[in-house]
DNA sequence: CGCGTCCAATGACTTGCGTCAAGCGCAAAA
DNA sequence: TTTTGCGCTTGACGCAAGTCATTGGACGCG
């Protein structure tokens, strides 16, 4: 949508630890040549639920979420993304609509890859489409995880899977304690599925056990208990 | 575990509706060789949460069901398995242990395909592989748009949705009515992901609200109302 | 500068739904 | 037959958590 500059794919800080490092190097070289880097600002929208998919993002930079939004328009977020992740596969594999919507928790730099491309490489690249089937297998674990949590669990503890699972996936600023990405509480309250009220009263509960701090949307892990870590969303 | 006896995959009556229709025909004989083919009785285990995956199960016939067993031992049920269907690829293909536990839902007769040669074929044949990133996909879409309702629609409409997606799974009985399998109410519940109690007391009011027939563990649809339509897990 | 908007926070109220407990029918075992 | 046990059903109760409403602070804008 603005500034394209397309940086080479052998040159991006995560090409090692995408989906592309195990792609091979023609078909890397075919791929950067028809990519199209643009950057988002954040709250932009680089994908609609519901609109046709024309190929792959992947995140060069920046921090995006995917939502559904419920038929009453309440948003569940199903969904981070972090740089190195690749989005909207999920779409282009199963040849419909966008069942999500991206958007970026902050200033962005995103790389497109044409759908006839993507899909042509992976017919050729066997390494690269069993690392296709990796993610998508990892992914389908953590959502059938995150449903039996969603159907068994109450809001407190899958709260405090959030914190850490938001932890495991943008890590934590140099301090060690603070989450690095500025959610809304809104927005905390919808990927762990729940009323807004319901989230800020539980993490004033936390705060008051010591088991957080809280300042303005930057949230410093400093307790949590052990308990979680035979539960959470690690890969 | 049992009686094996190994139908030709040729043969088999779900051939062309399961992942290996996509299959090289050569690819399909090797397949065939080495696949082991036993017969489970109802309730019996193919496979438990935690344990380590040599191969894929192939369903031939029968029906099975795939669940966690949540921290508190309450079972969530994460998906319905039939006849054509494939189980335990996602342990395979993330190479790590079983999140789910297999049980017959009834007499079943599965082929198990060892792991290396199912991974090697998967190798060479890009098109059996491009199917199997399919499946995950929409396994995947169900799988979020579980976690969207589970997390924002009240139990009645859930229970509504999950009689709609067994019909849509197993199919009616010869009446055009009657859900093709019996599960039992806690079955029922740990489908929708609420207590056993709240699922007969909202099954009994479908019932006197004339949308559905009980019979046992027989039941029968008759006006589901249309809403639930936009909303259901179909493909 | 004051005004409006957005978001965080908290209190009060309501209720969906989970838990507990008791009764019932049916089928297999003794 | 009686006994035992299991799954189904219904009622009563309590609480977690959702909804509604108010306040206050931060920020941008005219």
């Amino acid at each position: 949508m603005s500034t394209p500059l397309n940086p080479a794919c052998q040159n991006c800080k995560d090409r090692f630890s995408s989906i592309f490092c195990k792609a091979d190097h023609s078909n890397l070289e075919l791929i950067d040549a028809a990519k199209v880097c643009s950057s988002y600002k954040k709250g932009q929208v680089i994908f609609h639920e519901g609109a046709y998919p024309f190929g792959v993002y992947c995140i060069n930079d920046g921090k995006i979420k995917l939502s559904h939004s419920g038929d009453d328009g309440r948003e569940q977020i199903v969904r981070l993304v972090k740089a190195g992740d690749i989005m909207g596969y999920k779409a282009l594999l199963s040849n419909e609509r966008y069942t999500a919507t991206a958007t970026a928790l902050e200033d962005s730099s995103i790389c497109f890859i044409p759908k006839d491309l993507f899909l042509n490489v992976l017919q050729k690249d066997a390494s690269l489409s069993f690392e296709m089937m990796r993610i998508l297998s990892s992914e389908l674990r953590k959502a059938e995880l995150k449903i039996t949590h969603l159907a068994q669990k109450p809001v407190r503890e899958r709260l405090a899977e959030t914190l850490l699972f938001i932890k495991e996936t943008y890590g934590l600023e140099a301090d060690g304690h603070t989450l690095n990405v500025r959610l809304s509480r809104e927005e905390i309250a919808n990927l762990v599925g729940t009323a807004t009220e319901s989230a800020i009263r539980l993490l004033s509960e936390f705060k008051k056990d010591g088991m957080i701090e809280l300042e303005g949307k930057k949230i410093r892990l400093l307790d949590m208990p052990e308990i979680i870590r035979t539960a959470n969303l690690h890969d």
